[in-house]
DNA sequence: CAGTGGTCTAGACCACACT
DNA sequence: GTGTGGTCTAGACCACTGC
């Protein structure tokens, strides 16, 4: 049918050193074709996409072949089946699992046994990107940062001090005001008022010990061990979003991970 | 065909709560058959388990239906395909990927710019279960586990300090010594040496300061935040069959993981 | 070449949610 | 009942591996 495999004329440009075999199936083209639609806002985080046979049709293939590329898609958290339903797009407001991204679970009682967090914004300014905050985003250096700091408390207790930054052109606008209003997930803001999605991250986890500020902030005696988490946020096509720099108070708390 | 979703006589005992819809669809109980074979060992780790069209045959159902359910394992890292070739069973040997579950990388790097890690058994002794020990392996207090205690390095560097718990009885005949000879990773051994394939894992991770013992075995100053990993890895059935306590130093290392 | 997994199709039917 | 996703089948053909 249409099949978009033709392979192109080969470009003899000098970078063009691997023998690609350039074969990707319907489905992966398919998968390419909704993510663009997701890219593009036509379907938007909590909406329904279009029925499985609607989509056959538009794109002239079968339904089998929609529904391996959506497969595909729900798997990787982006789409959500809901039978007799229809297919959503994943959202990270409305989700039973409020944070999605925040592995931090209390070591007795079950997983919201402390009720929701209590947020508190310490800081927020805009800034000029240093050399590694400019990598981990993919900005240059000097360019405009949002940083926020901010600290989540639980039944109380200070628990996470989070600083975080945000390149500064999509995220025009973003108030400390706007976010100590805001009761929800900071992504769930991020998705309604700036159209930004984040869909998945990467993080690097160490053991460290904070200075004077942090000690301070997060009401901690001198020498207490904290889990240092740094945070890389993507959205859509890979593109980095967000820089997170977490410190977890691990006393009554854990990081908890699923392995296989 | 071949149903088995007839619903058998409804016990009436007290525990019989839940209104149970009791329907599970023909995959997955192909799925559940080709499980009972791993876990029997009619197919051993490394080995290839028979072609899609010969199970399909040997189940009475289509070849899709076998495909959705080898799908499945192949996505909970119980099988692997290999197109051409065949479908095997997943193995910790072998797996160019040499430590699955070993999620500490070098800051700097690639992930093996260290080369492999050097090993040193420490302590190997067998002993009677604690309370918590027990309840980690599904054991009564008392019953009998072995005890290993090692030091991982990297680059010369003392990185890792393990201590890990096993059940006595699968683990009969382990020591020392069969642990200090063998190279490759420890998970593999226990897959030839006793049949036990580790198959997942959930770990916790907090941030602590070491003891004068475990500070030593580190050779790490005073005072040095560690990562603390607490393991239970478990087989085939959810048995859990290891109880794992590490201690990793960060200073240049990072525990790494990927949200999605 | 034969055998394996991988893709694609078309059609029938089931389970579930809403109206 | 209607429409949605979910299951199952049967058959054709493609891509990869190794003889």
């Amino acid at each position: 049918m249409n099949n978009l495999n033709a392979m192109p004329d080969t470009p003899s440009g000098a970078e063009n050193l691997a023998a690609t075999p350039a074969f990707s199936p319907l489905y992966q083209q398919i998968k390419g074709l909704i993510l663009q639609s997701l890219q593009s806002g036509e379907w938007k985080p909590g909406e329904s996409i279009p029925s499985e046979i609607e989509l056959a049709s538009r794109f002239r293939v079968s339904q089998g072949t929609v529904r391996k590329a959506i497969d595909e898609l729900a798997s990787g958290n982006l789409l959500v089946r809901r039978q007799g339903k229809g297919t959503y797009v994943a959202t990270h407001a409305e989700q039973h699992v409020q944070y999605r991204f925040l592995k931090l679970a209390p070591d007795t009682g079950g997983l919201d046994s402390e009720g929701p967090a209590q947020r508190e914004i310490v800081d927020c300014k805009r800034l000029r990107a240093t050399a590694d905050i400019a990598r981990a985003l993919a900005l240059r250096s000097g360019d405009p940062v949002l940083q926020v700091r901010r600290v989540l408390s639980f039944a109380g207790a200070p628990t996470i001090l989070e600083d975080l930054w945000l390149p500064g052109n999509p995220f025009k606008g973003l108030t400390a005001e706007r976010l100590s209003v805001y009761h929800g997930p900071m992504y769930a803001l991020f998705e309604t008022e700036f159209g930004v999605r984040m869909v998945r991250a990467e993080e690097k986890i160490r053991a460290v010990l904070p200075d004077a500020t942090q000690q301070d902030l997060l009401r901690v005696p001198l020498g207490t061990p904290l889990l240092s988490v740094e945070r890389v946020a993507y959205t859509y096509n890979d593109t980095p979003m967000e820089l997170r720099r977490g410190l977890y108070r691990t006393e009554n708390h854990h990081y908890r991970n699923a392995l296989s």
